[in-house]
DNA sequence: AATAAGTCGAACATAACTGTTTGGCTTAGG
DNA sequence: CCTAAGCCAAACAGTTATGTTCGACTTATT
């Protein structure tokens, strides 16, 4: 949609620009924002608005993978190999915060746009995931009772909830990390073996 | 509201019954159900429902007390003594399918009703799992380096993604329970201590 | 059977949000 | 420097939901 032939003029790259990333902040913040609330927080009209973006559909869309796309550059950076647990526990690290920010987005998403399109965008992560939990697998760190679509599963829905805690103030950002990676390396033990303990290598 | 000083007639209980069951099932399917909707599904005129329900917040109120209370019976009937893994198996057993029924209806809640009269709702199962994971705790088999808060939502955490894989079709009926207990049981493992295995007592 | 309580359809009044159109103004870019 | 591309406020149309009011009809209870 848009470019027919023509190039954009860099003004209208710039109202674009400064519109997606006002739909990520204020869905973000709350999911049923209205097209003029992100106008406006954007600095732009309601018209200039609908004159780039066809629906609200395409907005939620265009905020989404533009954070799925920060989130996805945020992980190239960590280092996921050596000891798995050490790698999972980095990836928390790096990530839990990412979880946290797009989550209320990521409820926008599931309302305004077909399931397949969120798997979709979905992919990139839950890929990288995937392979170091097969990885700590075959090195018999991880358990292999369960599906791995199972597992990557609970390793969001921890992050989610840590998220949730933070909200209701149950639960400090500095806590939030080491409470996850204790959970999640203890849930990913296989049966009979050891949980781990935390001081391995901090 | 509702009772001034007069009793309600026989039919005004009736309507109120009909429309409160009605919406926990329209909410519980769809949390943005209108009360048009629930008005319709209950059998029962919209005038009706606002005679007897001053805002969509008493009804959604109402329905998820409703639900709550039936959860709060199903649950009386679980044995929580004995073993604490063998108590939580059952826990799970039991209250897995309550969770997954009424998560569209949570949905609802959180939207239209203050956080702490959610809070307040969901106080009599939390205050279950917390004793249950308490008494674990003093026996030994249950971690005591994280608070008990985090457990009991982690737990919660993990039987709502239980739900969305199933719903996702990623996860059959049969074996959520087993994946869920096998999951929470491993997270609830002192560090340094083995992953109790399945077939303790099946 | 009489009366108060309850039900119901239809209609009204707000209020939001989504999209669209118009016409005038500003600015990027050749 | 000039023109097409872009911007914007205001106003409009369409939809959907929440609450409320009215008047006629039905039913529970005494």
């Amino acid at each position: 949609m848009g470019s027919r032939s023509t190039v954009k003029r860099a003004d209208a790259l710039r109202s674009i620009d400064a519109i997606v990333k006002a739909a990520a902040e204020c869905l973000g913040q709350n999911p049923e924002a209205s097209l003029s609330e992100i106008a406006r927080a954007a600095g732009v009209g309601r018209v200039t608005l609908y004159a780039h973006f066809a629906s609200r559909a395409e907005v939620v869309d265009a905020a989404m993978s533009r954070a799925v796309d920060r989130g996805n550059q945020a992980l190239d950076a960590v280092d996921l190999a050596g000891d798995p647990l050490l790698a999972l526990a980095r990836y928390v690290e790096a990530s839990w915060r990412l979880v946290d920010q797009a989550r209320a987005l990521l409820v926008a998403a599931q309302r305004e746009l077909p399931p397949g399109r969120i798997r979709e965008l979905h992919s990139g992560p839950a890929a990288r995931v995937e392979t170091l939990i097969a990885r700590g697998r075959s090195e018999g760190v991880f358990r292999t009772d369960l599906p791995i679509a199972w597992l990557v599963n609970v390793l969001h829905s921890v992050m989610h909830s840590a998220a949730d805690e933070i909200r209701a103030g149950r639960l400090t950002s500095e806590h939030a990390a080491g409470h996850i990676t204790a959970t999640v390396l203890a849930a990913f033990t296989p049966p009979g073996r050891p949980v781990p303990e935390p001081g391995a290598g901090t």
